[in-house]
DNA sequence: CAGCTTATATCGGTCATCCGATATATATAA
DNA sequence: TTATATATATCGGATGACCGATATAAGCTG
């Protein structure tokens, strides 16, 4: 626990089901955003790895153009964070004002 | 990560300071409060120790009747839990409808 | 008082998240 | 071509959140 009681570990996959489903994109614009909102960027052994785990879930597609790779959500990875996020708005419901 | 990549593991501590700040609660209630969020109830392994340390960060205050405590927040713990509260909606912006 | 329930607390161990360093591959520059 | 920068990926290790079991302590009931 940090100082503000809020690490958000464990929230990681989440964010990024989120980010691509906004809209497509590939992991450094993905590390970008998260560090926009977050503060700090995910380190390349944080963000990878969760890529990873998220596409072998079947949650992410991947269409590579040279040395970049777009990520974006399969109709499985749509589903999932449909039930995350009301999992997510039931547990904070009224931390949003 | 989860099978629906939202485990929300980090959070806890936000979540009691979150609550208590809604209204003075014991343990008891803070736990069946999660529960009724999140769908499962904290162990008692994992809900007394986050509450242990929030006490020891300064962030909650304990008036012991009886058997009960009830938890409050103090001064500092509302503090904690505004900053806490604008970073978790910055890097959540666009998640809640 | 004795026995049971409830609330709080601790301990040991497990597991996943995360980071730093490093590796690979592609693109760009000189 | 050689060198450099960028994007992706993996590995080892550390941290700490979490759980289950157990312990303490206070109330209730007989």
């Amino acid at each position: 626990m940090n100082d503000e009681s809020c690490d958000m570990r464990g929230m990681l996959g989440f964010l990024i089901l989120f980010l691509v489903s906004k809209k497509p994109m590939h992991g450094k614009e993905i590390a970008d955003e998260i560090a926009k909102r977050k503060g700090e960027k995910p380190s390349p052994g944080t963000l990878y790895p969760a890529i990873k785990n998220l596409r072998e879930a079947g949650f992410l597609e991947e269409k590579k153009e040279g040395k970049t790779i777009t990520y974006a959500l399969t109709p499985s990875g749509k589903k999932a964070l449909t039930v995350a996020k009301r999992k997510f708005c039931n547990i904070f419901l009224g931390v949003f004002p």
